[in-house]
DNA sequence: CGGCAAAATTGATCTGGGTCAACTGCGTTT
DNA sequence: AAACGCAGTTGACCCAGATCAATTTTGCCG
């Protein structure tokens, strides 16, 4: 569903403060370009399950996810699904080709945004090259974690993408929460499966499995990883 | 295998002549930049089969195709290949995080790239923002292409993922080779295989039902779109 | 032209993961 | 606390595509 009401709040709350910042496209600014940058961005709130924007939109913001997760993904005419990624704060997202977003993506849980008008976004951009410097490799870097997926998707078996998946999500998750090897999931099955190019319900037995051989507990929203060496072989990495 | 020797040759050519300029990173630049340019970057030529980089490889440069089409792959350990992209003229490589290729570039058949000295290139871009804006783009493209082939590898069936290869590639070489349904396919049976997420038989075998309902006819060094529109149909676009 | 090796095709069979269907558990509403 | 509904799990069966195994075709070199 797409939001036709959500919160918007009338700024007040200060770039400097942002518990994100270093993580995000923003590292880059320093304290005087941030106080400017300030006012080009509005804070906006999503509920579980809204769509932040959809594939075929025109692009008319950039957002910088500030909390929450997010779910990126295309859909086939037929309703099938691919996840191409889930966003976490730090993550920037907009940039594209031929003005429209190429995928869509949902909030998974509530979320807050940073959100850029397009044209603001763009004339800042244009005088500060090191801005600049800092999106292409946040892009770079994704680009990088596009094809590790497209191996995943392309060569590995089941158990594989599934161990594989818990051992990233970790990685991903460790310089927002610190290292730990309980890993929440705040994405439904379902969701894990679009994402690995699997079914439910082998996703499903491949949790249940892997929790019978000693490998991760299936706790409350998300597994613990019991045996991450064990995990690592699995994965084939 | 890796080139030990290459043909470099001392310069002479002109990038204001250069035919694949206006599709590559280049197109960003004036006349007299372009003239400063030439400088930073010599001819290399590759045969069938070499390898241009690795991915383990530590970046030293840049690469922009001229000549040819390349592969680029990544490996698991126990020789699983997903190929994760072909590389056309004007294409531009070498872009990475943490100063190391993520993937593997092979040349199939002759290739010529225009080689750039990492460190000479970094300073060029450095007070020229235009270019990066224009490698940025070029990211951002790729990313989008990176997605749709997510979407291909992940919720795809075979019949699809072959006639959605036909289709995509036939629309890369339309800027290069002008609108046309033969379709050349410089790369092998398995190449196409590691790069739609299949089996050489299956690709093989694919091939051929296609041809049987008469959607493609096989011609030498590629294939004829002969139902573009059935094409279409079948790859559920 | 003939003889090889590599690439591609084709056939027979197998299997990992999909499909279909039932059931379980848990959070929410009344 | 009963009743509902949705997410997740489990089981039985099936099939698209993998695997194994020959051929056939193509390209190449003496």
């Amino acid at each position: 569903m797409r939001s036709s009401l959500v919160a918007i709040e009338p700024n007040g709350h200060f770039c400097k403060e942002c518990s994100i910042r270093e993580f995000s496209v923003c590292a880059s600014l320093d304290a005087a370009e941030l106080r400017e940058f300030e006012h080009l961005g509005r804070r906006v709130h999503f509920t579980a399950g809204e769509t932040v924007f959809s594939e075929e939109d025109i692009t008319t913001s950039f957002y910088n996810l500030l909390e929450g997760v997010m779910r990126l993904y295309k859909l086939l005419p037929d309703g099938r699904r691919q996840i191409v990624g889930f966003a976490l704060p730090g993550d920037f997202l907009g940039m594209n080709v031929s003005g429209r977003h190429n995928f869509s993506a949902d909030a998974i849980g509530p979320v807050t945004v940073c959100q850029f008008a397009k044209a603001a976004f763009g004339r800042f951009i244009e005088e500060r090259p090191h801005l600049l410097r800092r999106i292409n490799e946040l892009a770079v870097r994704e680009l990088s974690q596009a094809r590790d997926h497209m191996v995943l998707l392309g060569r590995r078996s089941a158990e594989e993408k599934v161990a594989t998946f818990f051992l990233t999500w970790r990685e991903r998750l460790m310089p927002l929460n610190g290292p730990s090897n309980t890993v929440p999931l705040p994405m439904s099955r379902q969701d894990i499966a679009d994402y690995l190019g699997l079914t439910i319900e082998t996703v499903s037995r491949t949790f249940t499995k892997l929790e019978r051989v000693g490998v991760i507990e299936i706790i409350h929203g998300g597994i613990s990883l019991l045996d991450p060496a064990r995990a690592e072989a699995l994965a084939a990495a």
